[in-house]
DNA sequence: TTGAAAGCGGTACCAT
DNA sequence: ATGGTACCGCTTTCAA
């Protein structure tokens, strides 16, 4: 219809010329390449990108695969790859794996498979072993955004870090009886809550509290958090000072559940989130802070690196996450007035006073 | 590489008949049709999907263009979507375009121009003029899921109706002074909660309360409508007895505010949303239940259809959502213990007793 | 600096 | 029922 012949034709050159002028590849005078560009934009022309793709082996269009669009941290890497990717006129064509779904079956035998994309992110994925082996044999660059992170390229931040803090934080203010809410030891656990709450029980264990870990267990949601939460909660008389929440959501869930059964934040409960959601400043949540969205973009300037150059070695990013001191955390012994900064602990002068 | 051409050369035939066997179209004797699929499997063969689609001219890729991915009404869209394009074995790309980003132009200039898919779904994008004129001239079926609605297919709720139903809910239980919380009358208003603000003002005319119309302004968020109510709330003297809130999140705001501030719900305050969120449930939320994974799908279906017949003409499906009563409203009199169903209102015999 | 022609990997029409 | 061949729209040698 509106081809390149046609802009060809009317800028009286033949299409390789138009091309060349087009592309910016080889040479071309500037008269010609103005005559062509006049008539590229007099036509309104746009290339086919599929006639492109034909002819280069290149589909500008990258894949995105996620189990879950609607949970915050899934949605913002999503929303992080996306502005990348537009800045970079490139195309993200979008994959929803759900774990055991008949869809996800599909998706890795035949959607990846025909692989429309010059390289892929896979989000939270956490591949099973043939599953690993489909990606890998499609022949593409593969990025993954938290994963198991031996078979591609990888970014995610330090989990084992981050719950360490997480509880540091905690013990650091006084607590003793804290509890790791998050995850089912039973059913899939997830690789990340299981990597934090190892976080959690070493930090435990360093200080001596080997015996006081305790898994309260509970969907990787808000309303599983508030589930459980009111669960544990309600048994006043076994009752942990403090908790350690596996991400945001299920933390803002257990302060939820701690509201309505009148269990003060933080007077007699603590709680820490990793993420720092967009809802934790209204729950004035202590969290660490991560930034999914980053980890989107960083990616993806991971992932066309190593489109542009295929013999760039695998790398690993495994950010820090930074702990924020919200009010969702105070010190267990009212005498102890602590305020707690990134890094360590301090006790203003009032503790003499 | 793997080519068709490969598969013929195994099977010992012409390109033509092993893409004839392979494509199901014309005829081709059983005996091939096993000799030529027995290549194609042998050497793994993944027809080019540029080639299909240069040859074709069509892409077998749908796009979606969203303001926003990180909301609950837009990722249940977008999963409803995903899920019939699977089964179908279409691909998806996706654009963010949020409103007035640069990104959002190059969507519009770009993107879509070069329109690497056979039809597009719009969801709630609301586009300006010029937007829709460049959706237009794209020359590809579009749906729309919730919008102006005039110059594409639409499917959506009948918003009219689900705010004068969650408002007539309030007026039938007494309340008197409802206001309307959700939505910014001086900065960009979205359309939806316009209708939505509509409904409930002509509910209130209907029921003789012009004089009560109050519309409280807040962003269209969880946190929005938190910091909206709690500012609302703080104000005892000039308080409503209830809510009619632009969506499930924003009316779960108001419920966290209400909370805090020691207002009871429904006691002091009733609640009502729009949606059925997967958090109105531990909220108690009373709400009108829409499906916007349903609406996603309904949206698909539609598309394909006029996909394959382009001279369909343009349909509207606008549903209706139901109310869905919980305990977030009640009576405002103490006195009447009514019970609410969908489509009246029942007051049990414990009136008289 | 420009043009002709050969693909890229399929589909589909027209003979056979 | 099968094969030959033109063509989808663009890029890219190779010659001129």
């Amino acid at each position: 219809m509106s081809g390149i012949a046609e802009v060809a034709r009317r800028a009286g050159v033949s299409k390789s010329t138009a091309s060349r002028a087009l592309g910016g590849t080889g040479y071309v005078s500037d008269d010609t390449r103005l005559r062509v560009e006049a008539a590229a934009a007099e036509i309104g022309y746009v290339p086919s990108t599929n006639a492109v793709s034909l002819a280069t082996g290149k589909t500008q269009n990258i894949g995105v695969v996620m189990p879950y669009l609607n949970r915050w941290f899934f949605a913002e890497v999503l929303e992080g790859i996306q502005e990348i990717l537009l800045e970079r006129g490139l195309d993200l064509t979008l994959y929803d794996a759900k774990p055991a779904s008949p869809g996800r079956a599909r998706i890795f035998g035949d959607f990846l498979a025909r692989s429309r994309f010059d390289g892929l992110i896979a989000v939270g994925l956490e591949p099973d072993h043939h599953e690993l082996e489909q990606l890998v044999r499609i022949g593409r660059p593969v990025v993954s955004v938290v994963g198991s992170g031996d078979a591609t390229s990888i970014v995610e931040i330090d989990d084992d870090y981050a719950a360490r803090r997480a509880t540091d934080h905690l013990i650091a203010l006084g607590h003793r009886r804290i509890a790791f809410l998050g995850g089912q030891t039973d059913r899939h656990w997830a690789q990340v809550d299981r990597r934090r709450f190892g976080g959690y029980e070493a930090a435990m264990q360093d200080a001596g509290l080997a015996d006081s870990v305790r898994h309260i267990e509970s969907d990787v949601t808000l309303p599983g958090g508030y589930a459980a939460a009111v669960d544990a909660l309600s048994d006043t008389r076994n009752r942990c000072t403090a908790v350690v929440a596996s991400c945001d959501e299920v933390a803002i869930g257990a302060i939820i559940a701690a509201r309505r059964l009148g269990v003060q934040v933080p007077g007699q409960l603590s709680v820490i989130g990793i993420d720092d959601h967009e809802y934790a400043e209204m729950f004035s949540l202590t969290t660490l802070r991560q930034s999914p969205r980053e980890q989107g973009r960083v990616a993806v300037d991971m992932l066309l690196a190593q489109i542009a150059d295929p013999d760039e070695p695998r790398t690993a990013v495994r950010m820090k996450a930074k702990l924020i001191v919200r009010s969702s955390t105070a010190a267990i012994d009212p005498r102890v007035s602590a305020t707690v900064i990134d890094g360590g602990l301090d006790i203003p002068s009032a503790a003499g006073a």
